[in-house]
DNA sequence: CTGCATCCCTGTTGATACTG
DNA sequence: CAGTATCAACAGGGATGCAG
């Protein structure tokens, strides 16, 4: 092993923060409404439905917290705040566009473990 | 548009799920453990030293669950459990992989953006 | 329109103790 | 050794009301 445990503990830890990021419950859904280019506050919200005020806001800031959206407030009346990806943030679209295709690749065969599992496990409290 | 937004959303819905199974605290840290090969439940406890006895076992049945992760019992005394990457969990490890990569490649500018952010965000907090 | 503050409920995590 | 059970602590997330 060239590197040691606690540089490879690091580096997982790493890799595991923007992993949460991304796989927090809308980040990916938000990245995906800003893919097309920018838009504003309302525009996202509507595009996702179900998202409440808060939790958007919230991921919102965390991603541009990350650099990887830009937010840009008109001092109008009323106000008005636009959100878009940065280069950074377009650049992360390619490796998660990767594990998406996976993901929707594999669905399937994910979902057909589950139900085996489940059933075996039916099975087994049955008993 | 070809595709439906529901048919979309329905895709997303997927794609999210299984992001957050591996985006979720120990997963990766545990995939990564058995990606050299088979290994047993202390010895995955071991090379991660601070997750708890509950939440291995926890992550490890979710992936099991998933088909990712197969689990071998040996009726021993005293008994031995091992566990090892199934041919889709080997499969998860290339996107997880790309992803990974990126991470470690750009987690400089996320944390000089971060910095960048906080520092406004106590200039501010200051006034 | 945007978004902060508050309350509150829920699921998740972890420490501890116990069993086959 | 591996796993379960229980309980306490905490963070995620939604509803509502207020403010710039």
């Amino acid at each position: 092993m060239k590197r040691s445990n606690l540089q490879l503990t690091t580096e997982c830890r790493r890799v595991s923060t923007i992993l949460s990021r991304i796989g927090d419950k809308w980040t990916i859904l938000v990245v995906r409404e800003l893919g097309g280019g920018s838009k504003r506050f309302s525009e996202i919200k509507r595009g996702l439905g179900s998202i409440s005020q808060k939790m958007l806001t919230t991921t919102l800031r965390a991603l541009e917290r990350d650099g990887f959206v830009n937010r840009t407030v008109f001092p109008t009346v009323p106000p008005r705040v636009d959100y878009e990806l940065t280069p950074l943030g377009h650049d992360l679209l390619k490796p998660v566009r990767t594990l998406s295709e996976w993901a929707l690749t594999n669905a399937e065969r994910i979902e057909k473990a589950q139900r085996k599992f489940d059933a075996s496990a039916d099975r087994r409290a049955a008993a």
